[in-house]
DNA sequence: GTCAGTGTACTATGTAGGTATAACACTAGT
DNA sequence: ACTAGTGTTATACCTACATAGTACACTGAC
């Protein structure tokens, strides 16, 4: 449904593209406070990934108090996890800019020269996200 | 002189560091065709790094045709050196940026938001490059 | 020729992330 | 009680990245 394949050739590990779309979609009102998350092994089944890395990332999404662990039941969104989702969205996106505008200053470029360079590309982006395709009629590929 | 420390924690891997470095010291003219790279020990010693990670990033760099192995001489900045580092320049941001506006786009965040982020945080960058002693404000840190 | 300084290559070791597999502890539904 | 489905933990193995140390091939200056 909302669960987006993972990419084995990020540099950014698996466990933490996991936390991420956990985040995204909690902060954005796909998963409310009382919903359970998919569970262990079948959000494994779901990005084709090994249950051992789900559990890495729902326990640190535990310990970010923005799901509550029940034995035998699942992960429990927290009342709070919307907030503290939203809050962490940001944060999780600012410590990946950081570096990377860190670099773009480092290699000479000046700071409208990046500003124009982000622009282009998050368009084209857009882009690509509206037209995986040609248009087929097949209203329901989601 | 113009190399700046290696950041050890970084997800990026060390050799893919290095070759950003002098991509971006040759794109920026600090490095002119016909000049000399330092050698792998020198270069090894300013960043704190192994020799050989440095001969891996210099080999890529080789591979690129920014460079030309001078067995007993050193590393030759080749006369289109700039032209090449100009572009992947450019496509080494790009190639970080995509992911990173996709998961953006993926946490829900609009277009206008994600240029507004990324505009303040440049600011920040700036703000904190050219006063390294004072810390740039920030109300989070989680 | 000697020698210092180049790039290059190889082996060994350590760490982090991921996979594979299996076991264990618990809960809910029947 | 039974059972299926939860989270949790543990072990072994693999790969990429990085380090450490050593050795080799070559060049230029003396």
């Amino acid at each position: 449904m909302m669960w987006t394949p993972i990419k084995s050739d990020s540099t950014v590990p698996i466990y933490e593209q996991i936390i991420g779309q956990v985040v995204g979609v909690v902060a954005s009102g796909g998963l409310k406070p009382g919903e359970l998350l998919p569970s262990v092994r079948e959000m494994a089944g779901l990005l084709l990934v090994n249950p051992n890395t789900v559990a890495r990332a729902y326990g640190e999404l535990e310990r970010s108090g923005i799901v509550e662990s029940r034995r035998g039941t699942g992960m429990l969104i927290t009342p709070d996890a919307p907030q503290k989702s939203a809050e962490m969205r940001v944060a999780i996106l600012k410590d990946r800019l950081r570096p990377l505008l860190r670099d773009a200053l480092g290699y000479g470029l000046t700071a409208s020269e990046i500003n124009r360079l982000i622009e282009l590309e998050l368009a084209a982006t857009i882009v690509s996200k509206n037209h995986p395709k040609s248009k087929p009629a097949n209203p329901e590929t989601n």
